[in-house]
DNA sequence: AACTGCTGTGACAAAGTCGTAACAGTGGAG
DNA sequence: CTCCACTGTTACGACTTTGTCACAGCAGTT
């Protein structure tokens, strides 16, 4: 089900774009109030779009959207913005950035629906399961890419392989045999310091993160989970 | 048959509750009117599924939350929490602290059904097998670490492998022989002071539960159930 | 009390495991 | 071709785990 999270401090917008949205088609809806929260609700839920509206206490709409932009976890999730109607700078403001769409208030409830199952479909092809994410580690299948806090960091494919292998089941051991297995196609009996190697080169490239590579003496390693 | 525990000092909402669950599935209902009590059921029961209502008397339900994550026997059960429809800074910290589900009220009773198989379904293939719990007692297969009253101790794979040997059957006597085998692969009739090495380290990582390890002289030893 | 068989304990050596550095082979990019 | 990042391998030290032994202590019996 398409998860959907809406930015705005007043409650009867929240509310309005609720009900028009669940009465065509089954959405989860998150809602958040102010800047810090959208940000922080996005990074961990990662809906699958934003609604935000640029008029914000505290931190603006602007400002919001510029830091979902910078942070890998949010970098992609397209973005609705809505402001009163008429507020033309703000408008060109936000497409420059690259909001992914705009609407002015008062807007009817038929566009709200067209525009975000417009961006759903558009939005959804691309990503979705090509990235993995858990915790502060974001994994890009595609760009064998591991983005961590927001910071990309480059591995080999060998390391992905192996990083992948243990982050898809968090908490869960993975024994030595199994690793090598997978990432190598070792048959379980060989006798090898190359698993050990590439820990060591993943736990340094994870820098003060590489604890979460943790050591089961006697079985394998686990990724601990977020 | 799956249990449920129902944390709500209104006897209204949780006969509510009991009806609306008992009128199309079978489940074993527990009910708990204030969060220490709840903890304790938790704890000793182990439901398979908590609805938590967020307004208790004395401690609070994100309270009682916090409490059950941090305990090894409750980490990983389900939690659905419930509250006046609308308080959303409630929903927001509960989500956040990794609440399973949420529902305002008044909820619909198929959509308590509904969440409720929902998690039943997707919560226990997962990680609840990894886990065995006794008592104070939880060890965890995947990390070969156990747990005694929340803190974690390691404990090396055969250390690991004979105490839950012992404590699969919990109060029965398990011959010297059995262990042996079970644990070392050794045939009975073997003379080996090995097993009794074993028992007293493991003893000393238990501390003051050491005792819950009971020789029974002649034949093997037990762990006592709690 | 003395005896006897069983258990607990501390010390030790052997085996096993892990992390690390160094090195050499490989293949692709320029 | 040359360079270089990547990879697998080896050697080695540090540390942990394990099994064994000798012996002290204990429980139950006589």
């Amino acid at each position: 089900m398409p998860t959907i999270l809406i930015v705005d401090d007043e409650k009867d917008i929240r509310e309005l774009i609720s009900v028009t949205l669940m009465r065509e088609e089954d959405y989860k809806l998150l809602e958040a109030m102010d800047g810090l929260t959208a940000l922080r609700i996005a990074r961990e839920r990662r809906p699958d779009v934003i609604l935000l509206d640029l008029m914000l206490p505290e931190m603006d709409g602007l400002t919001v959207f510029r830091n979902l932009r910078d942070d890998a976890r949010t970098k992609f999730i397209p973005v609705i913005m809505l402001t009163a109607r008429g507020r033309l700078e703000e408008k060109i403001t936000g497409l420059e950035l690259g909001a992914d769409d705009y609407m002015a208030k008062p807007f009817s409830p038929k566009e709200l629906m067209l525009r975000v199952r417009n961006l759903l479909r558009r939005a959804n092809p691309n990503r979705g399961s090509s990235v993995i994410v858990s915790g502060p580690f974001s994994l890009d299948k595609n760009a064998l890419r591991l983005d961590l806090e927001g910071s990309a960091i480059d591995l080999t494919s060998t390391e992905f392989k192996l990083l992948l292998s243990m982050i898809e089941s968090p908490g869960i051991t993975q024994e030595r045999g199994d690793l090598l297995k997978k990432v190598w196609g070792y048959s379980d009996l060989i006798q090898t310091r190359t698993l050990d190697t590439h820990i060591k080169r993943l736990r340094e490239k994870l820098g003060q993160h590489g604890n979460s590579i943790e050591t089961v003496r006697g079985v394998g390693y686990r990724f601990l989970e977020a």
